[in-house]
RNA sequence: GGCCUGUUGGUGAAACGGUUAACACAUUGCCCUCUCAAGGCAACAUUCACGGGUUCGAAUCCCGUACAGGUCACCA
């Protein structure tokens, strides 16, 4: 068996768009389990779609998933050009285009746009289909030459003879068999002289000794075509894994357009890249066995094309978010604190130590963007009314929160070594003394601190990163609120 | 409209003719607990879009219907 060989063969006109990534991650997975070359190649045939600085965001998001190529137009490698504008500088598309019209595959085409729009519309509501019946296909060689003379605009269209069936295999979707009368004369070169997508992937895949086409299912219907160029040139035909579309909800893919979720703007909300390549692999695939948490090393030992699904699947933010959760609680203490440390330090003074905070925090962040809503106290507490100290679970109102409080400032005044042992016995013991339970001691001296209800950490560990000074301060101003 | 593909709980999904229809997220409840989390435990589809058929037996095979998606671009 050959050197497996996949490709990641993006358009540069924007974002990376979730469903792109997830093609990206499959195509890798499907090469690396075999060890095989992952290659990159840039689509950008249609000239009117470039986006500036869209190349860059793909090699950006490759690198920051991990993800890396073995071939590329980056990193070079021995099937080069990768880049499709420069390869068609290099005549490669007109060439090939050529051959197939040497070889009756394929024909000079002369319509104008407004022919064919005309042509459709008569054949829509009389049943049938949309396909367009080019009569350039029985053009005779002078009057095609006289044309050409002429410099008319030319494209040139493959030719399918509407008889028989084309038959393919798919590893997802298993064979699939359409009528050739049904087929497209799809257009190989355009009159700018690029090569459609088309046309160009199929040249390309083939020059390049692509294996396996990794790729949306939105081409699962014009494959039957692809095939037909293949034999046209008698190449060999690749295996094909068709993947079902990521959708944002039952009837919509997910898109860029509509403002959804790209890969950038999950990492800008603090998703891991990890996380995120985590999640997306489990859209339209499952592993052999219980298990959802995996590296995509991991993955590339258990990943089975056999396995992707033939549905689409709606993205969930809310799983991605538990998983960037279980991530970030299974980091080493060193890169955790890394990660959160500038997030911390955006929102709480440096004189408070940011590691005891990065601790506090660790199992409560699902995503770094939780971290500001997390921390707003420390600088200053939260505004809050006094009717904060109602709670049922404490068994606190504002009147017993009072007391609390005027009970444990003393106390907590009187420490003299300030830390998590010594504050918490000191509350304890004053609930233990009151008969109190804990909580109900503990939750005004919270609130007080913070102004705040829930809080990463309870008061004891409050009053310690908050330093005695500080927190002897904030009781005392929330007893004069009851003023 | 033609053609192609799909349809298991709110979501991701397992099951490859015989199980009480896994598991995970979410949700709810309980436990733990100085709040909130995290963690632990439990509940959550008498049913696999619907209708027929094959079979001793079907979510799994066949047919039809409905619904959904894709495709029919000088876009990829």
């Amino acid at each position: 068996m050959s050197k497996v060989r996949t490709r990641f063969a993006p358009s540069p006109t924007g974002y990376m768009h979730i469903g792109n990534l997830r093609t990206a991650l499959y195509a890798y997975l499907v090469a690396k389990k075999y060890n095989g070359d992952f290659i990159l190649r840039i689509e950008d045939t249609d000239q009117n779609r470039l986006v500036e600085g869209a190349t860059d965001i793909i090699y950006d998001t490759l690198k920051a998933c991990d993800l890396q190529h073995d071939e590329g137009p980056d990193v070079g490698g021995d099937y080069g050009p990768y880049v499709q504008s420069e390869r068609m500088k290099a005549g490669i598309y007109k060439d090939y285009a050529l051959r197939l019209v040497k070889s009756g595959n394929a024909h000079y085409c002369f319509c104008k746009e407004e022919d064919i729009e005309a042509q459709k519309k008569n054949a829509g509501p009389d049943g049938d289909s949309f396909l367009y019946k080019d009569p350039c296909k029985n053009l005779a060689e002078d009057e095609i030459r006289k044309k050409l003379d002429n410099n008319e605009e030319y494209v040139i269209r493959q030719t399918i003879v509407p008889e028989g069936t084309t038959t393919f295999t798919d590893e997802v979707y298993g064979d699939i068999t359409v009528n050739n009368d049904e087929l497209d004369e799809m257009i190989l070169l355009k009159s700018d002289g690029f090569p459609t997508y088309n046309f160009a992937n199929v040249v390309d895949d083939h020059l390049m000794e692509i294996t396996d086409v990794v790729r949306g299912k939105e081409y699962l219907s014009s494959t039957p075509k692809y095939n037909l160029l293949y034999e046209a040139f008698g190449w060999d035909i690749p295996r094909y894994i068709h993947c079902p579309p990521v959708m944002k909800n039952e009837h919509e893919k997910l898109s860029k357009r509509n403002g959804d979720a790209s890969f950038q703007d999950l990492v800008a909300k603090g998703y891991l890249p990890e996380a995120i390549l985590n999640y997306i692999a489990l859209l339209g695939w499952s592993p052999n066995e219980e298990r959802e948490i995996y590296s995509v090393e991991e993955l590339t030992k258990v990943f089975d094309v056999k396995r992707i699904n033939k549905s689409g699947a709606i993205f969930d933010i809310e799983k991605l978010k538990w998983m960037n959760g279980v991530y970030l609680r299974n980091m080493d203490d060193d890169s955790y604190f890394k990660l959160l440390e500038p997030e911390i330090a955006k929102y709480v003074d440096p004189k408070y130590d940011y590691r005891a905070i990065a601790k506090a925090l660790k199992d409560r962040v699902m995503i770094l963007s939780d971290v500001e809503e997390m921390v707003d106290f420390f600088n200053e507490p939260k505004d809050y009314s006094i009717d904060l100290y109602n709670n049922k679970k404490a068994k606190t109102d504002p009147e017993t929160a009072r007391k609390c409080l005027e009970l444990a400032l003393p106390a907590l005044n009187n420490i003299e070594e300030w830390n998590n042992d010594t504050i918490f016995s000191c509350l304890a013991s004053i609930a233990a003394d009151n008969s109190m339970k804990n909580i109900t001691l503990m939750y005004p001296v919270q609130v007080a601190l913070s102004g705040k209800d829930r809080t990463p950490g309870g008061a004891t560990m409050i009053a310690q990163i908050l330093g005695k000074d500080e927190t002897i301060k904030r009781l005392e101003k929330a007893l004069e609120k009851f003023e």
